[in-house]
DNA sequence: TTGAAGTTTCCTATCATTGGAGAGTTGAAC
DNA sequence: GTTCAACTCTCCAATGATAGGAAACTTCAA
């Protein structure tokens, strides 16, 4: 198999493939006279399974330690496992630290007129009023910085 | 103010100031005759202005989105909750890509002995075996490379 | 005057991925 | 047999946001 079949194959692209394999995390393949790599079922395999674990978020380093373990015949499953919870873990802490932008950038949109006049809150909290909210319905001046500045330097 | 000084104020690094400046998201500031940066009460304005975007997740280019419409007294605020839409689009992307893997693998983690044997669905699932957790569950063998080749090369 | 701390620019690296250039190989049609 | 398209090879560069370091220069206080 040619590295265009196994790029089909495994769903990974040629180039992601010989970077793998530049990288070590997948063993040299086999090569023809000419140089091109040929892939055997097995290899085959191995691009799969760590197209699977590239698709749950795994990185590079962490598939390197999956692919030991799947090749560990005497491994134990409490070491896969954790390796599992130590990346839901991180998944847990990406995904939190996102929805706290969400809720935030939410919150202030929903308060946003979105018309055409210029007072907004979104731009109110990102220029660091105390309170944008209040600042964008009550006040009659857009929050543009030189505006802002004012307000900043007299306090 | 010296750059030292404007980092702490604003909470982004020096070298992230450099470098917002050499790719044009903030005008160079003014500089004494060594040549050491100047900054302004405006400019720090303006520097935690970008480290709030950042925070909520903004990449550069929306980063210089949201300072043109904070300099334009004339912007609507319609124009500013685009942006925030689009990114709360973004991030609700990027959050339910997240929790899909989140979901998998905790699925799997939760069927996993985690103990001293090695059978274990987290590993299978990542193998390609049909069914990760009854093959899991119910095999007699580990799902090592070469037992899980033959099982596919058999089909 | 000296020395430490600050600043400058420039180069490098990260992570995972993509793109391209230029050279060589394969395989099928003519 | 030749030709031509499609494929593959290696190497180099870029992405986006950030960090680190080197070598040279400036500032400021002791």
């Amino acid at each position: 198999m040619n590295i265009g079949q196994a790029a089909k194959a495994s769903g990974i692209s040629e180039k992601m493939i010989r970077y793998y394999e530049s990288i070590g995390l997948i063993a040299p393949v086999g090569r023809t006279d000419a140089g091109y790599r040929v892939f055997s079922d097995k290899d085959i395999h191995t691009l799969r399974f760590i197209f699977r674990a590239r698709s749950l978020g795994f990185s590079v380093e962490q598939m390197g330690n999956l692919l030991a373990l799947w090749q560990d015949r005497h491994r134990a499953s409490a070491d896969v496992k954790a390796v599992a919870y130590a990346h839901i873990e991180e998944l847990d802490n990406k995904i939190e630290r996102l929805m706290s932008m969400r809720r935030t950038l939410q919150h202030l949109a929903e308060h946003c007129h979105g018309d055409h006049r210029p007072d907004c809150p979104i731009i109110g909290d990102l220029a660091g009023l105390a309170d944008p909210l209040d600042a964008a319905l009550s006040s009659e001046h857009p929050t543009s910085p030189e505006s802002v500045r004012d307000t900043v330097s007299q306090s």
